[in-house]
DNA sequence: CACTCGTTTCACAAAGTTGTGAAGACAGTG
DNA sequence: CACTGTCTTCACAACTTTGTGAAACGAGTG
């Protein structure tokens, strides 16, 4: 069966979430796959992916090497067959992708900096700069807990996966 | 005094947390303008951004029409002058721009198209969206505190701004 | 060790984005 | 009511990004 004209509702849920993504800086490609590969029960083979996507080759190459450096595809070779096969992780990569993100460390370094060009604090320009780093240094605390507080939840909402708890 | 040839450490703060902005979706001569006005002591003209970015009135333009619309740039009429000045609010934008985003009501609602279309959390596909979906509702219930948390904080902290607490 | 099939790499083309210059609009002033 | 200075709009050009086709690569197989 070749890529879809669509109309499949999962391969709308595919594009819709991949666009979302890529709204948020995330490549688009990358997310197109790993959203393919999300929706189907079983582990997909790159022509698979690129056969559902109608995207080359090519892509799927660029796209799955990007995912697997950050552990959110899991390549594994199919026995007595040349071709890999992709499938999720069973711990969820979304975790990670949000609370280990360094983007909060950026803000808080450059704004650091941002304060020290303006001579401190005491100038309105620095008291400014330096209350949006503290802001910033916040919410990088609140998110570094965010991961931990999210596993809180789910034991107690009875949904502990293995090794959990 | 035209715009500067880069080695001012406050242009070059205001240069990369651009840049950081920029990275994270935000668009980059907006992200620009903001930053600039932001490490001014003092409320800057159209002209005086222009200049010290080095940049159009065109693109001064466009960007204060879009930091105006979300209130992280104010507009004000000069006296007896045809010009307007821009200055930062005194409430702290960062704190609206984090906490009230629709991103991540977009990721839920996305999401749960997606399991609807996968017919439910059922399936081995279905579940891990299911997953990520309530992963989602919980970070965005977790954002939505945020903004409150961090007041509550900056007040025991001794910084109470007028009209807080 | 040549063949085959799947994957990867690379140069390029298509598409999208962003900022510019120039013209236009608009408000205050003489 | 024409003039001047400021801001806005718009078509376009420069740049960036993204995915393709084609060729190269490489692992398994006879």
């Amino acid at each position: 069966m070749a890529a879809d004209d669509g109309h499949d509702p999962v391969h709308l849920f595919v594009e819709r979430m991949a666009l979302t993504f890529a709204e948020v800086g995330f490549p688009r490609m990358a997310a197109r796959v790993l959203f393919t590969v999300m929706s189907a029960d079983d582990p997909l083979t790159a022509a698979e992916i690129g056969e559902r996507l109608g995207v080359s080759a090519a892509a799927v190459s660029g796209a799955v090497r990007y995912l697997t450096q950050f552990g959110m595809l899991i390549r594994e070779p199919v026995p007595r067959s040349r071709r890999d096969r992709y499938r999720m992780p069973d711990n969820p990569w979304y975790e990670g992708t949000i609370t280990k993100t360094a983007i909060y460390k950026t803000f808080i370094d450059v704004a650091s900096s941002g304060v020290d060009a303006l001579n401190g604090p005491q100038t309105p320009a620095g008291e400014r700069v330096a209350e949006m780093r503290d802001f910033f240094i916040f919410v990088q605390e609140e998110i570094d807990s965010l991961g931990e507080r999210w596993r809180i939840r789910r034991a107690q909402t009875g949904h502990l996966r293995p090794g959990e708890g």
